[in-house]
DNA sequence: GTCTATACGTGGATAGAC
DNA sequence: GTCTATCCACGTATAGAC
């Protein structure tokens, strides 16, 4: 039931989702529903409940070394959006874009969650580290739109390993290249 | 009154703009709109209708040579966001990642419309082209979505060169640089 | 515990008066 | 041409029967 909730915001975003159509997919009654949950926000928060949690890939990530974060980022990231996070992410940047709740609550959950723990690993003022993370999302963000949401071709269909080896040079440049850092 | 549609769909999105909000915030009343306009979908169509040609601001991007090809697609990806296309192209990402008809609608604007013309002064098999494309378009579609959707900072407050600076080499090296090519 | 019935609000669209 | 009044469909949520 939660695995139909998922699916429903995933595709059409946290208005677009009815607890109707939930519920027939879910093949129960609609009022078990608010039974269960009490309400669609509710219903919500628990659908995108995160199966994966940043802290536990992290050592992963950083196993390679200081020189190869940017592919294992990327390596990450496509692993887990390829596997169990799809429906939830996707439902989480659905109903990010659409409404400004969603849009504050993904935001935080990628500075804090993600962003602080890659970059504080490596020895940065608090302004670069910032501005580094900054960056890195950008392109994250970017990978995930076009893929998954967008699905341009051939970004969707492509192989994890040929996007890391595309897609991670420009992460780690943003992580430990020389970039002028904008203000 | 177009004004205020393109508002209104940019802020909230297709679903989550309504009728009657829009001919509000224009001051007339709701049964003008489908006066003028017929439908909800006609009037998207019209809000959105691209204020700017992407044909007329190539002979700009591409004039600096190809060396500076990446830093002149970032400048006017930023001059024309954040100037005359914005509220349009915010009801159109919104939209786009909201369902499914948006989504193809934007890319294919974006292939169409931005990509080929960009990609197709280099010479490039089309193949190749296809994919330097595509990951230009993952940097870009992520720098609009961190910056002017999720207003991740310190991207949302930067000044236009300085996100030039610092992402036009990325595409720089998409378009031309030393790329492993994903299938 | 599970479903039927329904209240309540909202939004797109239309008909018709002036 | 512009607005009032209204229709109709849909969606959340609740009350209450079984």
């Amino acid at each position: 039931m939660l695995a139909a909730a998922r699916g429903a915001f995933a595709e059409r975003g946290f208005d677009g989702a009815t607890i109707r159509a939930i519920a027939t997919a879910a093949g129960v009654d609609p009022a078990l529903v608010h039974h269960y949950f009490g309400s669609k926000d509710q219903l919500f928060v628990a659908a995108i409940e995160a199966p994966v949690d940043p802290a536990e890939l992290l050592p992963e990530v950083l196993a390679g070394g200081r020189e190869q974060l940017g592919e294992n980022v990327v390596r990450m990231l496509l692993r887990v959006w390829d596997g169990p996070m799809q429906p939830a992410g996707l439902a989480l940047v659905r109903s990010a874009v659409g409404n400004d709740r969603g849009a504050r609550l993904l935001r935080e959950f990628l500075v804090t969650q993600v962003l602080r723990r890659v970059v504080g690993t490596l020895e940065l003022s608090p302004r670069e580290a910032e501005v580094r993370g900054a960056l890195v999302v950008s392109q994250l963000v970017g990978v995930v739109l076009s893929r998954y949401v967008l699905r341009i071709e051939p970004l969707a269909s492509s192989e994890p390993e040929e996007l890391v080896a595309a897609i991670g040079p420009t992460v780690q440049r943003y992580l430990t290249g020389d970039v002028e850092l904008p203000g």
